[in-house]
DNA sequence: AGGCACGAACTATGGGCATTAGTCATCTGC
DNA sequence: GCAGATGACTAATGCCCATAGTTCGTGCCT
């Protein structure tokens, strides 16, 4: 009989695991079921295999967290940057905060992990983290806030996106979210640009 | 030999437990070693007892958070309320914005607490949150916003304030926070008065 | 081609947590 | 005093993270 022993052909799902790969199923895992079900055992599971095995391309679950942190906030950071190209001022600072409610509702699971605290690598974050303030401090300075200023503008900047969409996210915002922010984005934009004097 | 046999005499201890107790000694440990950290286990071990004794008095570790919550929300209300009595204004602003980022540093896991999403209980919880939105409301009248904005303006108030302060508490805000922080509140208010027109 | 080393999966185990069920002591009211 | 209710306990289940030790397949080296 010509059958060689092809010995898993068979299989469709790549029983090769991979740290990405891995990252890449916690990030689904996240956004799908939120952050709190991104554990050792949900992804295993995904992933087709046991929690023991990740062990071998992950050193455990805060390990894991952390990766999903950095790889979360660069993609969050890729949304924001692409929000604001060709535009200045308002306009620019009403997109920014569009695409970021935009962000925070598709993918709830990244966001929430973006703001993980990470004691060690804590240089790999704020790298990934100027991702979201490089693009906001030039955003800003469209708006005519002086250099001296951008980082607390920054700042109040960030409190108010991120208070909405944290609040929105669990539940804390009542009806009509939509109408709210545009209220949010109001308050902001004329607060800002008072800072610009 | 006279002594009778005094059976737990010694115990300064309380050794009875109450529904009452329990949520205080949850509020304990959730100021001191965070949300997280309110676990049947822990608290038990606080109030001198194993963990399924709790089952007496609560009906699990969930109920035992939406009481911890209710008893926050109560609790972060009356602050709230009184840092602007006699106040009015920007300065009746100011110190409102004060009491939220005092409160939340001095007892942060009440705070945390305050967030919780109750689908049960939930009239209760919007009765016990109207004592934080019925003074912001009168406030912000006094900086002339117009009724029918009153919701708007009190969203985006409370969109920047726990913005900040959640913000402060996750280690995301970077050094000074306190001018960071007059920043935040130099914003609301020019922003908040623009609505005002 | 055969053997050996390594990578990557597994099973087995332990500890922590919430929760339930069943047991026993104590306290109260008659 | 005594009976029932109250409230604490122990024991046991199930889920989770984590570690240790084992097995199996692959591929390199001779």
């Amino acid at each position: 009989m010509a059958h060689r022993t092809y010995h898993c052909t068979v299989t469709t799902k790549s029983r090769r695991l991979s740290r990405q790969s891995i990252v890449e199923l916690a990030i689904e895992v996240a956004d799908e079921r939120g952050l709190a079900a991104v554990t050792l055992a949900n992804v295993a599971s995904v992933a087709g295999c046991k929690a023991p095995s990740l062990y071998n391309h992950v050193d455990g679950l805060d390990d894991l967290l952390d990766e999903l942190c950095l790889a979360a906030t660069a993609d969050f950071a890729d949304a924001l940057r692409d929000s604001v190209v060709a535009k200045v001022g308002p306009e620019a600072l009403h997109s920014y905060a569009h695409a970021w409610r935009d962000y925070v509702l598709a993918h709830p699971g990244r966001y929430q992990a973006t703001l993980r605290h990470m004691p060690e690598r804590k240089s790999e974050h704020i790298a990934a983290a100027n991702g979201m303030t490089i693009p906001a401090g030039s955003m800003l300075s469209t708006l005519g806030i002086p250099d001296s200023r951008l980082d607390d503008a920054g700042r109040a900047l960030r409190s108010g996106l991120h208070g909405f969409s944290h609040l929105e996210l669990s539940n804390n915002i009542g009806r009509d979210p939509a109408s709210s922010f545009a209220s949010v984005i109001e308050v902001l934009t004329s607060g800002l640009l008072a800072l610009a004097e």
